[in-house]
DNA sequence: GGGTCAACCAAGCAAGCGCTAGTGTAAACG
DNA sequence: CGTTTACACTAGCGCTTGCTTGGTTGACCC
């Protein structure tokens, strides 16, 4: 049995059990389902993974790793000013919850699930997440660009932003740019 | 068995399985658990209900139907300007999501686990209740108290309402009223 | 060319699942 | 009085669950 999500194959198996878990429910996806879906035997599932939680973790630890780092990465390359680093931070957050979407879905909906040694692990990664919001939120009150109280408007942000992947359909005319602009509109200050 | 939640029995009994279904989860949550907590033995609880997911549906239609409700209510007893009207619909959400906390937890993580009827059925209490925000937000638009897509700004702050439920404390220092005004605040035009 | 090792399979166990069948009982009804 | 009704019980059926065990395969290694 592999340690971390190194094995290509174990990232595999990880990518498929999203789906599934996306479709069914944590719950419902059986062992023998996510094995028939990886073309193996359930028995040999437990080669890769120790048990069920461990197939739970590994799918919401590769989500919210992906995210974290696109996160940073659009800072990096954003302008300075904090409209820049506001629009890059939620452009940068829905086009994770496109390209990533089942494991994000799977870490908004089944995060309870988790064993609570999991859940400590996976919420420091959280947590460094949310953070850099905080912190572009804090420039952006600082800057008068948006005002209220930091907690509030971090948390209902996070919630417009997450709330996306129950009614986003990325078939339709919308980019996730285009999400990302009105929202950052619809918060900041509106010069008549 | 009743047809309806007439019985007051069967009111009560759907409270204690919203309880346990936030607790546990709709699918970690068996019969014998339910019973358990009822009182009763695991035999006797399909006796009020058909079956499982008849105690599911039961849960969320008292979530909802007490939501549009209070929607409707609070809409009648508000001023007439868009800006109290949206204030009232944003009170009255939170206030919901503090009463019945339970069932509104149930009904945004465990409604996928209705089953083709029952979701067909609630469907139109939500969209109803859907219906309500919609047209406050319009004439919000209209008045130009808040500006942007109507449909992407109703979605917007559904998700930040909803989202609540994760990190909303009730004991904390803020009451639902000060949620809704700073939600206000942050999407209606700011005077500078 | 024997040893190592990741990857897989066949078979099945113990526990738990939703739900049913049949019965008992006390209050309400005509 | 006899009948009905609401509510609860006991006992267990048939099935599925996560996971284990013991063994096989083929690729790579010194």
């Amino acid at each position: 049995m592999n340690v971390m999500n190194e094995s290509p194959r174990r990232k595999e198996l990880t990518r498929l059990a999203a789906q599934l878990f996306v479709q069914e429910g944590f719950d419902r996806t059986t062992v023998r389902m996510l094995a028939q879906e990886m073309g193996i035997k359930s028995g040999s599932l437990f080669h890769h993974f120790r048990d069920k939680q461990e197939i739970l973790a590994a799918v919401i630890e590769e989500g919210t790793h992906n995210a974290l780092a696109m996160a940073r990465q659009a800072l990096v390359e954003c302008g300075p000013d904090a409209e820049s680093r506001l629009r890059a931070m939620a452009r940068a957050h829905l086009e994770t919850l496109l390209t990533d979407r089942n494991a994000h879905v799977v870490a908004l909906y089944e995060w309870r699930r988790l064993d609570p040694e999991a859940r400590a692990h996976l919420s420091h990664l959280r947590d460094a997440y949310e953070a850099l919001w905080e912190e572009v939120i804090d420039a952006a009150l600082a800057e008068g660009l948006i005002h209220g109280d930091r907690f509030l408007v971090s948390r209902f942000v996070m919630g417009a932003l997450n709330w996306t992947v129950r009614w986003y359909d990325p078939r339709g005319p919308r980019t996730p740019d285009d999400l990302a602009d009105e929202l950052v509109a619809m918060i900041t200050r509106h010069p008549a």
